[in-house]
DNA sequence: CATGGGATTGACT
DNA sequence: GTCAATCCCATGC
């Protein structure tokens, strides 16, 4: 699969959150196209990178076109794609897929049938992946991970855009974005 | 060194 | 609708 270059991660997280909608991302021969997405800026209380550069958030500071993975609530592995330049703490929380490739091994992993339960959740697409926290850094553009651009299908699509889900601060940003119609957003 | 919280999920009432 | 599981990391003593 042909891969998004580094600068297509180089430019406002928004954006790129926008743009990622419809996009493919891949991992081991396991496939799905990206359906929701939401942003998180250095800027603002709710993304990791608000609280400075730390050993935890050293990856979302790093080079944009890697990928941020972090625990999240001690069970899930959470997939970030790090966007704007180097020194900018921002990303892109890939938040649902709908699978196309390999889709007997994501319910092998997930221990579930329905199409519509594999991916549509940040933790559950990490699992169904096979994406974990020893991923955290990795480059998209020659990685195991890789994100394509989006299908001649895909590139009509509605994209709606709403505010952020499971936050607790900058509650209203209209930063979640995802395909209109689609059933395999999250909730 | 101890503590607290969290970009979630699945099971249960 | 409610709630617990579970662990990494930042912070404070």
């Amino acid at each position: 699969m042909r891969r998004l270059a580094q600068g297509f991660y180089a430019r406002p997280v928004v954006e790129v959150a926008r743009e990622l909608i419809g996009c493919v991302i891949e991992h081991d021969h396991v496939s799905g196209v990206i359906v929701e997405t939401e942003a998180y800026h250095d800027s603002e209380p709710a993304s990791h990178a608000f609280i400075g550069l730390t050993l935890r958030t050293a990856t979302l500071f790093g080079p944009p076109g890697r990928l941020y993975v972090y625990r999240s609530y001690g069970i899930h592995a959470l997939m970030n794609a790090v966007t704007e330049a180097e020194g900018v703490g921002a990303a892109v929380l890939i938040r649902a897929l709908e699978p196309v490739d390999g889709i007997e091994i994501m319910r092998r992993r997930r221990g579930l049938e329905r199409v519509e339960d594999l991916c549509s959740g940040p933790g559950k697409l990490s699992q169904a992946l096979g994406v974990g926290l020893s991923y955290n850094g990795v480059d998209l553009a020659s990685g195991p991970v890789a994100i394509g651009p989006r299908p001649r299908a895909w590139r009509q699509v509605q994209i709606l855009a709403g505010p952020r889900i499971g936050i607790t601060k900058a509650v209203t940003l209209p930063w979640r974005f995802w395909v209109a119609n689609s059933r395999f957003v999250s909730r």
